[in-house]
DNA sequence: AACATTTAATTGACTTTGTCAACTAACTAG
DNA sequence: CTAGTTAGTTGACAAAGTCAATTAAATGTT
């Protein structure tokens, strides 16, 4: 295995990730890109979650962020529904489909985790994953 | 810091890399993307590189990186001259000013090292690259 | 040598993804 | 009440990625 620097390992596994998404869910022929599989997630994960949260989680543009949703919703995956107290916010939700597929979906991811593991062990991945979030944390902090 | 799972790490990781790898290319305005740049550095490190080089090391489609080179030719960074040996194909190689962009280059990218590895130690920055390259060789390895 | 096959590169046509700006409707603060 | 802000939607477009066909040169086969 030769040693590389930074940029080039992040962009390669960067790139090796995206493939493996891809053919993570290609296999399981959902037909969704990793976008919508992380709105999906954090719809999932957000109580009360809104359009406006996935916008700031995901740091994409709204309208992208609009349209994504206008899919899951034709798909019958998510469902809209008014908030009471600001009339301008829709509360997204799993609908039942949605939350089969979120199933289905958590079980291709942990197939790819352990795909991605094989070979190491707790505390090499544990490093892996604090320094990790420590390159998101400066990432984050310098803006 | 929130401990996450792999798969949602990888995914912020990957999109706060794009960020900063654009921020900083864009700080030194040099208008080009993260494939331009990519490639530049296959062509800088390849000796005898062809535009199929390319496609090898970075396993997108060959139509786009025949774009690409076109661009990087038109803005006169690299220059190709036909190979004595085999006449279907073009060595591609840095120019002088494409020699002077690498190493403004090789400059952002040091800069951004430096911030992604602030608070990190060298054994944990080696254990990151090498869980990185061993997953890379995970996804590489069931294909 | 003649022919089929493979390979490198290019191009056309297209889809997907991402971006910018304008707009409507609803909320909030002075 | 009005001015400014915020949530969401839409139009128009730009950038990135994909698929298939084509050209020209190399290689392999008989």
């Amino acid at each position: 295995m030769p040693q590389q620097n930074l940029a080039s390992t992040l962009f390669t596994l960067t790139q090796s990730y995206r493939l493996i998404v891809r053919d993570a869910i290609n296999a399981t022929e959902l037909g969704l890109n990793a976008l919508h599989v992380k709105c999906l997630h954090i719809i999932a994960d957000t109580p009360h979650c809104t359009a406006n949260d996935i916008v700031n989680k995901t740091q994409r543009d709204k309208a992208q962020i609009a349209r994504l949703i206008k899919e899951l919703l034709s798909l019958a995956l998510i469902a809209k529904c008014a908030d009471e107290n600001d009339k301008r916010c829709f509360i997204l939700s799993l609908t039942n489909s949605g939350q089969t597929l979120y199933k289905t979906l958590k079980q291709a991811e942990s197939t790819v985790d352990t795909l991605l593991c094989k070979g190491l062990d707790q505390a090499q991945i544990d490093n892996f994953l604090m320094v990790a979030n420590t390159m998101i944390n400066n990432v984050n902090n310098q803006k």
